[in-house]
DNA sequence: CATCGTATAATTGTATCCAATTATACGATC
DNA sequence: GATCGTATAATTGGATACAATTATACGATG
């Protein structure tokens, strides 16, 4: 009988989430100190709930806490970057490879849904969000909850590069095209084709995000 | 000048550190509600490193906290784990892939080495420990430290069952042949060999996960 | 002037206490 | 006797207060 509790969940995780964001904005540069005290004057809330969002950040690879110094943005090496979309092209392969034959039409027109959705958005936000909603898209029907799971660890620590270079007009042109192409290889069921697509995206991306991580330099 | 502060870390990293131990050792069956005051009564802490130690453990996918409702020993389905040991070949198989060429005379008698130490170890945790210890050698001159941890995060919550199921000499010795062909193949750069082998030994491993996880039922 | 050592301030880690929520026990009602 | 509602207890989430550690400022010393 209680009204469906908008907040069903801690403030902790609340505050994890509206972190992420602010850190994929660019709000903290990579290496800048979080500080406790701050942030929960700011939420307004104690520093108890401020610590268990860094610390789940943290388990993100979004921080890096260290004891009695503080959290910093994680400062992903080229390298690490590298090994990341080795991993994204393993993992997200395999489960591309599993949805493709249990996609049907729904899920398909489904997609071009998404699609269309993430051209219409606003702001960069908006733009990665729905590329995240695209690929989840893409792959759910392969019902891996795990590897679902690992595909989203992957990508969390390395999208606020792709937020924060998503200037480019022509960068998001391409991005378009092979979307759709996905979508095209899901709906005819070539396997092949759509394992191809995709090592070419996610190697465009990794362009992108290893061309934002270099203006950093390392610390 | 300090002393090397053998206690460098958190207490609530002890605490996860002990807690990661016991889970293994099964003090905890699956599904069982470990409370907060207990364990900081037990260990002599507050509640709040105890908060932060579960919070960590959940992050690796051995609890599962409910808000308000305490934190329960993950109980996963034949399903997770059959997949969680397919996305360990896909990474273990990269990993042993990269490494395989720059293993030299020195890092093989370091495998073989660990594998006689596996061999001696007296309790459950020794061994699960050692074999931890010997595929990480294994897969370390691939130079691939986000694979590593992913590797070790997709054995955490899964060892448990391995260590508790740990009773048939008969295994122990399986286990201790398939090392040692991994030895040998690494030995003499054999890719091929390298892979059939880890391919088996993983399948291997993932039966008696299964049969120890079937015990439970779903919760 | 540079360097080291010390005192102070700033920050994090933990303990204690209170509030919010959930689980349990008990009685009323059908 | 079973089921529902309410009161109580048990438990978790969060705020405040204190201890431990690290960073900074400042002066002494060469």
């Amino acid at each position: 009988m209680n009204p469906p509790s908008l907040a069903a969940t801690t403030t902790a995780a609340a505050l994890a989430a509206r972190l992420r964001q602010e850190i994929d904005q660019g709000r903290w540069q990579a290496g800048e100190l979080l500080r406790q005290e701050q942030l929960a004057s700011e939420f307004g809330v104690s520093r108890i709930p401020v610590r268990e969002a860094l610390a789940q950040l943290q388990s993100e690879g979004l921080l890096r806490i260290e004891h009695y110094r503080g959290a910093r943005v994680s400062w992903p090496t080229p390298a690490e970057i590298d090994e990341i979309f080795d991993l994204r092209l393993l993992v997200e392969s395999d489960l591309v490879a599993r949805a493709l034959p249990r996609h049907d039409e729904r899920s398909c027109r489904e997609l071009a849904r998404l699609q269309d959705q993430l051209e219409d958005a606003q702001d960069r936000l908006g733009w990665i969000g729905g590329d995240i909603a695209f690929h989840e898209a893409l792959y759910r029907p392969a019902e891996r909850s795990r590897s679902l799971a690992l595909y989203r660890q992957l990508r969390a620590p390395i999208d606020r590069f792709s937020v924060q270079q998503l200037g480019p007009e022509a960068r998001k042109q391409g991005w378009a095209e092979e979307h759709r192409q996905l979508i095209a290889a899901a709906t005819s069921g070539d396997a092949p084709a759509v394992l191809a697509t995709l090592a070419a995206h996610l190697d465009a991306t990794r362009m992108v995000v290893l061309a934002a991580c270099a203006d950093l330099g390392d610390r």
